[in-house]
DNA sequence: TGTATATTGTTATATTATTACATATCGTGA
DNA sequence: TCACGATATGTAATAATATAACAATATACA
């Protein structure tokens, strides 16, 4: 697998339970960022009733990497790389909130010795560039 | 002024309006990210009564980008930089939360670089480091 | 099997943020 | 100066996001 393709992850790989997989699949079906509230209405026919179920799934799948938080829309998305180690690197439309995560692996490099060069002790890292997309629904 | 050096904005340099200047300067000699209802707490001796009032305020100071939003912590602090642009890095201590602005100049300048490289028009960005910081208060 | 750990279910509640609408203030051009 | 448009304010109500507390189950594995 090349990095230009998308990588999905598999639930199988992580011994999620049922209520992490049943939100993960979500995710990954979706491809864009759902808020919380919004997979608990779709997940109800799956049986979801409360929102603490959703949030404790969303917390244990952010941990282990495989989904990530998009913090200014408290939306969640399904990880498209192969290898982030739970670094982020988003692009964000400042007019129609759409949301892609950014692939080039290089650019991961490139954070990270920035963060090295300022002497940090960097556990993760979370890019976020406002831009103005292409095609924007918006326009 | 030098890089290295704290570089404070003057209320008087925006027109401020009342509750946004007492915000502001409550951000300012705070020097550490405080939230909405922290702030609104510590404002009702100067006349502030309602969330919607401390919510405009601060709404304002970011579009003038003098003050920024810790997305993750829904917390608000003074811009420490003389031309951050509304750009932002901050390192966030994923143990204490302890949030710092990073003030190097050439970190924005890369940064920026990362986004032209990826050919993308960015209007802004934000970087977090998440890090365990030097002496950390829960250590 | 026994036991520690993690997960689930459920209710209630805390925290963060906005809508709606009436009133007041400010800047600017006629 | 005044009128009118834009911006800011005050206030109440409510929406949206997230967690606490506690009981019950399931799972891993010594």
């Amino acid at each position: 697998m090349t990095n230009s393709q998308s990588y999905n992850k598999k639930t199988n790989d992580y011994n999620l339970t049922k209520n992490q997989k049943i939100v993960f699949n979500l995710l990954q079906n979706s491809g864009e960022p759902l808020k919380a509230y919004a997979i608990l209405e779709n997940l109800k026919r799956e049986g979801l009733k409360s929102p603490l179920q959703v949030y404790r799934a969303l917390n244990k799948l952010v941990e282990l990497g495989i989904i990530h938080k998009i913090e200014s829309q408290n939306s969640f998305i399904a990880c498209s790389n192969s290898n982030c180690a739970s670094n982020t690197a988003f692009t964000i439309c400042r007019r129609c909130g759409d949301v892609k995560e950014i692939k080039n692996n290089h650019l991961f490099e490139q954070v990270s010795d920035l963060g090295k060069k300022n002497r940090l002790k960097v556990h993760r890292f979370n890019l976020e560039f406002y831009v103005d997309c292409n095609g924007c629904k918006v326009n």
